[in-house]
DNA sequence: TCGTCGATCTACT
DNA sequence: GTAGATCGACGAG
C-alpha cells in the first residue's frame, strides 16, 4: 500500500510533483490516525532553483534534510508560526523537495478539528501548507522521518485523475525567486475545494 | 552580533 | 482588504 522507496529516489521532481496528486497522506499521532488525498503540491528543483532553500548548494543545519535520499520528511518554520511539511526526493546529495500545499480529509477528520480549533469541516482545514501540516500534527519533531516509516507515509490507493483535470501553474510566494519564480511548478485538482487559491 | 525578511494564516476593520 | 503574529536562517559588518 505504501509508496514504495523506488518511487522516491526517482530525479524528475516536477513529475513526481504532478504524481502525488490524488495520493493518500497519513500521519500517525498522538495515537490517532489522521490523513487524507493530496490535491494540491509544489516542487522544488534543487540547486538550480533559486527559490528551493538549497539554491546554490546552500547546505545549513536547517537544508541538510533536503541533502539526504528522498523517501523522508523535510519539515521547517516559516514566518516563525508555520510549520510545512515536504517530501524528500532524488537520491543522495541533490537536494529536491515537494511541498503538500492542500489535501482533502479522509480520516481521522474529528482529530483535526481538535487541532485546527475548529468546531465544523470547513475547507480551509487542510487548505494552505501551514494548514496542512497542523492539521495532520507535524512538526519540526519529525523532520528527516522515513515515508516507510509508522508515523508518517504516503499510499496510493488507486484515485488518480486526468491531465486535463490537473492545472500546471506559477508556484505561490515565491516572488523573490526572479525568473524562476514563472515556472509552472505547482500542481492542483482543478475545482477542488480544498484547494489554496484556485485561481492562480 | 545585529537587522532583515520569509515556500503563511487568522482576525479584524 | 490588511495588519499582526513570532522566530530562525542568513548576510552584512
Amino acid at each position: 500500500m505504501k509508496l514504495p522507496e523506488s518511487f522516491y529516489i526517482g530525479t524528475n521532481v516536477v513529475y513526481q510533483a504532478k504524481s502525488l496528486i490524488g495520493k493518500y497522506l497519513f500521519t500517525s499521532i498522538d495515537n490517532a490516525i489522521t490523513g487524507g488525498y493530496i490535491v494540491e503540491t509544489e516542487a522544488y528543483n534543487g540547486v538550480i532553483d533559486k527559490a528551493s532553500h538549497a539554491y546554490g548548494n546552500r547546505l545549513t543545519p536547517r537544508t541538510q534534510t533536503m541533502f539526504m535520499q528522498g523517501g523522508i520528511a523535510y519539515v521547517y518554520l516559516c514566518y516563525g508560526i508555520h510549520e510545512m511539511f515536504n517530501v524528500v526526493t532524488s537520491v543522495k546529495g541533490q537536494p529536491h523537495a515537494i511541498l503538500i500545499r492542500a489535501i482533502q480529509p479522509t480520516d481521522g477528520i474529528e482529530i483535526m478539528l481538535f487541532r485546527r480549533n475548529m468546531q465544523t469541516l470547513k475547507s480551509n482545514i487542510t487548505q494552505g501548507p501551514g494548514s496542512v501540516a497542523k492539521a495532520l500534527g507535524i512538526s519540526r519533531a519529525i523532520n528527516a522521518i522515513s515515508l516507510q516509516s509508522d508515523t508518517l507515509w504516503i499510499e496510493d490507493r488507486g484515485l488518480s485523475f486526468e491531465d486535463q483535470d490537473i492545472a500546471a501553474v506559477p508556484r505561490v510566494g515565491v516572488d523573490y525567486a526572479g525568473e524562476d519564480a514563472l515556472l509552472p511548478y505547482r500542481f492542483y485538482v482543478k475545482g477542488n475545494p480544498y484547494v489554496s487559491k484556485p485561481n492562480k
